[in-house]
DNA sequence: AATAACTGCTACATCAATGATGCAACTAAA
DNA sequence: TTTAGTTGCATCATTGATGTAGCAGTTATT
């Protein structure tokens, strides 16, 4: 234990700090470009980047070790937005508008890693469970505070919630003010767009 | 002009009868093929269309040319749903239900097709420039007869309604109650999911 | 029954993406 | 200033998808 060890989480061994940077780099390169365009070349991910296609070989041994790894710390963020909205112990309405403005801010940055759902990978699994399991925690929460209907399907609410975050994130222009988009999310999802006495 | 031509829509001559249904078989199998994975090979779409990956190939020379063909029946038939649902004649919410109904029915069967927007056929853009244009006209309609508030930012409320139509259509089982989900689908999007008294 | 269309099969050619190696030059870290 | 890690480049092998062509057998159409 006398060399100090970077640890890092899972991946692999430490890395020197231009390395990390270099990681970064491709990781974010990924993101954009996969995203524009999912049947993208590793080598247009490498042009992205700023490097040789080689160097993205060296630190991803595969497409998909790639794809897992942009997975991986996108999901992380995803969990860590969910968690600072203190969704289990938040008056429901509050949690619920703070953790959709933090989510939003993740999804618009990685939008393409967050909708590769099915991972081999156990560990994302496990937090995406749980993000999930979550999630429908505060919508329960916010259905017996009277937040949301009795009558509404939570397992609805939340594929329908899910949809409109996937959608607005969709519609980016990166530095939109994300507090507003999220409220017009949230309004949207409790009030519709119906008039009020509309039929009822 | 003795013999009699049928006539095919733009994609080619006309088909002996077998071989027209090989074109639609094919067709199907690669919306089912591609719907579950879009970079499932030719060989797949093939294997599961129940004939050779040749014969693919003489219908449609490209993989390309595959797709946009896929995306040509799908829209037209998603146009004709729209004007079924008689969206600028029927009073509107009448015409939101029914054309919610027809459209889920189109959109469970060729998810994949229509979800590719950006085409470089004119036929195809002209068709979904026009439904676009009926649909907002339609949610205008919609408004000014009261049934949308006159808040509702109707571009956003368009993005939403496709959102919901696409998870609507993604959690399908083929012939679940498609005038339930669309029952369900219009009353989420007027409504929402509050308590009327919430925070208005 | 005659004709023309269609299909399966086999074979071939091509091309792009992927992934691995080795080496020389460079750079962070001790 | 060593030392060890990192990168660009050039190279090569492999693989899978794509697309074409011809032939023989089958099937719709007349």
């Amino acid at each position: 234990m006398k060399r100090q060890e970077r640890v890092r989480g899972g991946t692999g061994r430490a890395l020197r700090a231009d390395a990390e940077r270099t990681e970064q780099a491709i990781l974010e390169a990924a993101e954009r470009v996969l995203g524009d365009n999912p049947a993208a070349s590793m080598e247009q991910v490498a042009e992205a980047a700023g490097v040789a296609r080689t160097t993205v070989h060296r630190r991803f041994a595969t497409r998909d070790a790639l794809i897992t790894a942009m997975t991986a710390r996108a999901i992380q963020q995803f969990d860590a937005a969910v968690k600072a909205a203190r969704p289990d112990t938040a008056p429901p309405l509050v949690a619920l508008y703070q953790g959709t403005a933090n989510i939003l801010r993740v999804k618009i940055g990685w939008g393409f890693a967050l909708s590769r759902a099915s991972s081999t990978d156990t560990e994302i699994a496990r937090i995406q469970a749980d993000v999930l399991a979550t999630c429908d925690r505060l919508f329960r929460r916010a259905q017996e505070s009277g937040v949301l209907r009795a009558d509404a399907d939570l397992a609805w609410v939340r594929r329908v919630y899910y949809a409109l975050i996937h959608e607005a994130a969709a519609g980016r222009s990166d530095e939109d003010d994300t507090d507003a988009l999220a409220t017009l999310l949230v309004d949207t999802l409790l009030r519709g767009f119906g008039a009020d006495g509309g039929h009822l």
